[in-house]
DNA sequence: TTATGTATATTTTTT
DNA sequence: ATATACATAA
């Protein structure tokens, strides 16, 4: 029996100890709600519930392992069996039983979003209409948000409203490319991330004996992070709990950080409305953090009008002061933060372990791996383009998805012609339009080229082509992973094209494609070492699915003493006990993108709350009066987000610092009541473009560009003289037709051209 | 069909 | 500054 009075506070207790009915946590940063997690579950376990009978969803897979780990000590090993994981990750599986009832087959692949993109691309290319005004991003955005509120093609294509606003808004075409978009998805037997959700609606929605089959396995529900869930989720959730009627959420509205990604903190107030014998409990004691960090936290969050009302609070010491630090430039700022964390180490004799470096923006990475590198200190970046983002690995995943998925329209453009066989981008488009012609799989298509192509070489290379595409089927499908992949590797030519290559990045990615084959010879030692049946799923099919499904926290490994570096994002869930904080910068942090409404500004501040309670014991903030972007220097401004903290909270060097530079705070806060002053103006002066845009954050407009009008004459470094024709704000990013003396007429984005004003 | 050079867009966050 | 896309030549 597992001492749960000892280990919990009264809050915590209650919300292990509630069991039955809907039950909803609201968790401050740092209040200690894994360990309510952790403990609940096992209390579930102990008391006759078995495993699979618990769904337990997470934001991260790492998370789920750790919570797993942890179980598995309270309660021995039965911990293996339970549903936890991610909502993607859990509904994969789900789909990967019952997903033939919607007409897939269990091998389908899972288009990240660089796939996606690429079939909006090639949909476009197709229909022959502007790719500059049906741009992949926009489209798939726009598309991914519509799946997340549960719109089908059909249901957009049938609503009036929506049609009118496309209409409006010059991309009528955009109904049709959603539908063609889903046609081909199916067609491929692709899921995208938003169908892993999505489908699994439908399937529930749509077939009622396999949702009663779920409804009644999972007698009790849990959600982490649930301010980050979206409409499906939350859908999906509710059928799921409808029988039972267990469920427990638990989530910080103040951490909620993905709105971008259609996560609705309105799910907390439906929770209420849904469940009215709900029961609320308000973990509030933070055990995580110093007095110090807590209350600036708490100074912070304060400055959003949107939020429930809670009172974090901590018996922890004051500890030390947060540290502010100004830097000259972007390299000084790294400078200073690597010799503050050498000096750290050896003062506080402390680990690598304990530090981190967090930013807006993965591009920021990069100076402070400069920085640390020639301290000799050791770090790992999280995010930021992953293993599994690498041109080789993509490159040899695209066959093993043609392995499980001989359907994958995205793996077959990718993997066809490389290594070079010859097939040419015609060949490629003739292989499409006689499978859509005709009606036929590509897989057929390309086995038996020469009927559909004609016998000259093209058709016969393809059906070369198509000869080894079956065989990697079948290998796939009667060997374990390691063994399939360790076969494709070598036989489809990538092994050897890499290794004939003798520079150092052909050794580099020769060596990243033996690290993949590694990664499956690993997974499929681990699923016999976990194996709870007789026969685990050691498929490269699964393989798929999961590395598909990995986020980038999942793949950092702690084995290694080394300083942590990420996006805030990317932090969420994670607490260090030196956190640095870089790049506090207006136009930064908050991002230039998000200051146009204060819906986007409460979600970066709420953003900068998330980053400040990842500190444990010491906070240090820091900008630079300059910084390196887009390949030239910008001076900054310091983020707003500084003044949100008490200047008591500083330490004595950062007040004086600021002290001492009269200039520079005072200067700032200035600056920022003329240009709010300001601001109508230059709104009035926007109002041309249309109402409903794509993007619907108007972009920013820099004191530089903001001077580049209609009329004026400008000089550029390259095209030399001419006069500003147009501006056209209508896009992302503002551009300028201007007639160059020499060059002629050019369009230009202002906030990349280097553009000097001649006479206005 | 493939290789090469030039133009163009890109930087917010991610399952 | 860098990655990608497209046009052109071989």
């Amino acid at each position: 029996m597992i001492d749960f009075i000892k280990d919990l506070n009264e809050k915590q207790q209650l919300g292990v100890l509630k069991t039955e009915g809907a039950c909803l946590l609201i968790a401050g940063a740092g209040s200690g709600k894994t360990r309510v997690l952790t403990y609940r579950i096992a209390n579930l376990l102990e008391n006759g519930t078995s495993p699979w009978q618990i769904l337990a969803l997470t934001f991260t897979n790492k998370a789920a392992k750790e919570m797993r780990e942890r179980i598995e000590n309270l309660v021995g090993t039965t911990g293996r069996d339970l549903w936890m994981g991610t909502f993607h990750s859990m509904f994969a599986r789900i789909l990967r039983f019952d997903g033939d009832r919607l007409g897939y087959r269990s091998g389908f692949s899972i288009y990240d979003t660089d796939d996606s993109k690429t079939l909006i691309k090639n949909i476009v290319k197709e229909m022959g209409i502007d790719d500059k005004i049906y741009q992949a991003a926009g489209m798939f955005n726009r598309i991914s948000s519509l799946k997340n509120s549960l719109i089908s093609p059909q249901e957009y294509n049938q609503n009036a409203e929506f049609l009118s606003e496309d209409a409006m808004a010059k991309r009528p075409h955009f109904g049709k490319i959603y539908q063609e978009y889903a046609a081909r998805c199916f067609k491929a037997n692709a899921m995208d991330f938003d169908d892993l959700l999505y489908q699994t609606f439908v399937l529930f929605r749509d077939h009622k004996d396999i949702l009663h089959k779920y409804q009644h396995r999972f007698k009790y529900i849990l959600i982490d992070e649930f301010q980050d869930t979206n409409i499906a989720q939350y859908k999906i959730i509710k059928k799921l709990a409808a029988v039972n009627l267990n469920i427990c959420v638990v989530g910080d509205d103040a951490q909620s950080i993905y709105a971008f990604r259609g996560a609705d903190i309105r799910n907390i107030l439906n929770f209420e409305r849904d469940y009215p014998d709900l029961e609320i409990i308000k973990l509030e004691q933070n055990y995580r953090s110093t007095k110090t960090i807590v209350e600036a936290a708490n100074k912070i969050i304060k400055n959003n009008k949107n939020q429930i009302p809670k009172n974090v609070w901590t018996e922890n010491i004051a500890g030390e002061k947060i540290e502010l630090v100004r830097a000259t430039s972007d390299q000084e700022e790294g400078r200073i933060t690597a010799g503050n964390i050498f000096e750290t180490r050896a003062q506080k004799n402390a680990k690598l372990n304990d530090f981190a470096i967090l930013y807006r923006t993965n591009a920021q990475s990069r100076t402070m791996e400069e920085a640390l590198r020639r301290l000799n200190i050791k770090y790992r970046i999280i995010g930021g383009l992953s293993f599994y983002q690498r041109k080789e690995i993509k490159d040899l995943l695209a066959y093993f998805r043609l392995a499980v998925n001989p359907e994958d329209e995205g793996a077959l453009r990718r993997a066809i012609n490389n290594p070079k066989r010859g097939i040419g981008n015609t060949t490629v488009l003739k292989v499409f339009l006689a499978s859509r012609e005709n009606n036929i799989p590509l897989s057929k298509i390309i086995r038996h080229a020469s009927a559909y192509l004609g016998k000259g070489r093209a058709g016969t290379s393809v059906e070369k082509f198509g000869e080894l595409a079956k065989a990697f089927q079948i290998m796939a499908s009667e060997n374990d992973a390691f063994t399939a992949a360790k076969y494709i590797a070598q036989h489809s030519g990538i092994v050897k094209a890499l290794f004939d290559d003798e520079t150092l990045e052909g050794r580099a990615r020769y060596e990243n494609i033996q690290e993949l084959l590694n990664a499956t010879q690993e997974f499929v030692q681990n699923k016999i070492s976990e194996a709870t049946t007789e026969e685990p799923d050691t498929s490269l099919s699964l393989f798929l699915q999961e590395v598909a499904l990995l986020s980038s926290v999942d793949q950092a490994s702690e084995d290694e003493d080394a300083v942590t570096m990420m996006t805030i994002h990317a932090a969420k869930g994670l607490e260090f006990e030196y956190v640095y904080l870089v790049g506090m910068e207006e136009e930064l942090f908050p991002s230039s993108r998000m200051i146009t409404s204060q819906q986007d500004l409460e979600e970066e501040r709420r953003l900068f709350y998330v980053a400040v309670t990842r500190a444990k014991e010491r906070l240090t903030l820091s900008y630079a009066l300059q910084r390196y972007r887009y390949g030239s220097f910008n001076s900054c401004e310091p983020s707003r987000f500084l003044f949100e903290i008490d200047q008591e909270l500083f330490n004595n060097r950062s007040r004086a610092m600021q002290r001492n530079n009269p200039n520079h705070m005072t200067n700032f806060m200035r600056h920022r009541a003329a240009k709010e002053k300001e601001s109508p103006k230059t709104k009035t002066g926007n109002n041309l473009k249309p109402l409903k845009s794509v993007s619907n954050n108007s972009p920013f407009v820099s004191s530089k560009s903001e001077d580049i009008v209609e009329g004026i004459k400008v000089e550029h470094p390259k095209f030399g003289f001419g006069i500003v024709k147009k501006i056209d704000a209508s896009t992302s990013g503002k551009r300028a037709i201007i007639n160059f003396d020499t060059e002629g007429d050019k369009t230009l984005i202002l906030s990349f051209a280097k553009l000097r004003i001649v006479e206005s």
